[in-house]
DNA sequence: TTGATTGCAAATGCTTTGCAGCCGC
DNA sequence: GCGGCTGCAAAGCATTTGCAATCAA
């Protein structure tokens, strides 16, 4: 329970018109303290274990709004066809699919940066975002085979 | 109208024990054909307008087991949440997303090549396969805008 | 002939949407 | 009190699946 970061949200959610509420601290207090990617459901699921009763379709309401606030991020990561989020971190990072496990893990690394400053140099591509997703066994998957 | 392609998907269709059908061939050859990145629908219009009139749930099937194959690759480009199908190139590549026209371009580079060494280098993840894609505004779009 | 494969239609699963009531401001 | 938000339920879409008929081998 970070009440800065909470203080934060609802500056930024006032600033730029949008109302305070309860779905939108939930989710917030999720994606905070459950780091790592959720599916919408693991949002819903983890919002209840908090106390907070939220409805699915508020859940991807406020995860959209987040995003809009440079606050989360989504991604389709694997082969599950439903997408995963995770706060928006400043840092440049990729990330590792474990087609075993599943786990998902981050990766961070001046490689993205350099995707980056190779379009932006002269390829005329204005970058918005990099996307790197890297799938394989991880190393525990590895060393429980062998 | 390759021949040759066509004939060597009917031998690895057979080496590895599958039948030579109507809908394979016909997913096949859009592949080859329609170069791009296709939405099963797509590859369905360009089947049809090929004069084969091939059911949606076959294409999936097709399409499935022509990856499975290492003949074809999917992938989720962009913010549309229908999958997208192109033939598997040798050539190591990423995909540049424009988010205004939908543009997706292919864009060859050593980038990918050196994830793959990073990783195998020295941290242990056994790497499959890399996915790198770039989203932001192409060429075409930004000096429609200027 | 024989069983893999297709076509069709129904089902599934994620996500979105319409709308009446509620609540932040 | 006003208007944005929520919860609920229904609708949308991409994709999958069950099954009888079909067709490659």
């Amino acid at each position: 329970m970070d009440t800065v970061a909470d203080a934060a949200l609802e500056q930024l959610l006032r600033t730029r018109g949008h109302r305070v509420t309860r779905p939108r601290r939930a989710v917030w207090e999720v994606l905070r303290t459950a780091r790592g990617h959720l599916t919408v459901e693991q949002v819903a699921l983890a919002a209840d274990a908090l106390g907070h009763d939220v409805d699915l379709a508020s859940i991807y309401r406020s995860l959209d709004l987040l995003e809009e606030l440079g606050l989360a991020r989504s991604s389709r990561l694997g082969d599950s066809d439903a997408s995963r989020w995770e706060l928006a971190h400043p840092d440049e990072h990729f990330h590792l699919v474990c087609t075993s496990c599943g786990e998902v893990d981050h990766h961070v690394g001046s490689l993205v940066a350099q995707v980056r400053d190779h379009l932006d140099a002269g390829h005329g591509f204005d970058v918005d975002s990099v996307e790197l997703t890297v799938t394989g066994r991880c190393t525990r998957c590895r060393d429980a085979d062998a």
